[in-house]
DNA sequence: GACAAATCATCTGCTGTCAAACAATTGGCG
DNA sequence: CGCCAATTGTTTGACAGCAGATGATTTGTC
């Protein structure tokens, strides 16, 4: 046995058995950084992926931007919804297949999305502060593996 | 085929940009996995880790579960409730600090945690599948040092 | 001892997420 | 054409997670 411990913790044990729970444990707390972020700038993640989204590839449907985004079909609704009453996306009825509106953003989208990209760099560098540069991209290529992306 | 462009999918651009939405999806996909497997086995994600730290430090309170468990305290007094309603806890009250319990775990508690330890290493095999094993070793020590424990 | 502050478990209420059901529309197939 | 299945956007209801307040108890300070 060895000397006894102040602090007896047992998180780093389990953590080190169960990978999953790691995986959840340090998403929540990023998840947390990045709401509190969005929340400062007045502009929700989920918003700001959306614009992200269409800006990089043109109008959308609600539904392949929730395939794309991984946000459920139902809570894009109000995230579109949020976003037209602020201006910042039309929702514009597609003439080819009328169940599905073409989201558009706006010019006011654009600046919108502007801002906020501009302050991201800095949200990462104190999220991800405790790992290096190169660190940050073996986690990115692990987490790639792990959602089977194409490399 | 180069140009086969059939399905463009946008989000491994975003995936390889923003490290913090690549932890959040993948984290979302474990953690249903890992829901859909103990509801399998009808004990749940909170519960089974409630009893494993249980075992490995002996009585605790709400108060310490929670903190080494990362679960919150409000949440843990349901995942208790559970528990002792099952009949794999008991709540005795601290005699030296009666305002916190000492949650302690029966034999059927004991004998219900062997069944699904049992069951965890095919699960994480299963959901961690497309990590070999010295990826999962790297993953889980960048976890590590993002939730900043000691080595 | 008296009293203020802190701690533990609990309860309440709000928010976000998701499953299921729904109407409108499209496409397939006789 | 007429009918049935699938798809798109939406609403509803259930449930988890978390902040804040509360009651009981302990600790610290005078």
């Amino acid at each position: 046995m060895t000397a006894d411990r102040s602090k007896p913790t047992y998180f780093p044990q389990l953590a080190a058995e169960r990978l999953d729970i790691a995986l959840c444990r340090a998403s929540a707390a990023v998840a947390r950084a990045a709401d509190a972020h969005a929340g400062e700038h007045g502009l929700g993640v989920g918003q700001h992926l959306v614009l992200k989204m269409l800006e990089a590839v043109g109008p959308c449907s609600q539904q392949t931007l929730s395939e794309e985004l991984r946000i459920d079909r139902t809570v894009m609704v109000s995230v579109c919804d949020d976003l037209e009453k602020a201006g910042h996306v039309r929702r514009e009825r597609n003439p080819r297949d009328r169940r599905s509106y073409a989201v558009t953003i706006t010019d006011a989208g654009r600046r919108r999305l502007a801002e906020a990209e501009a302050s991201i760099p800095e949200f990462l560098e104190d999220t991800f502060h405790g790992l290096t540069s190169a660190e940050r991209d073996q986690l990115s290529a692990l987490l790639g593996r792990l959602l089977r992306l194409p490399d």
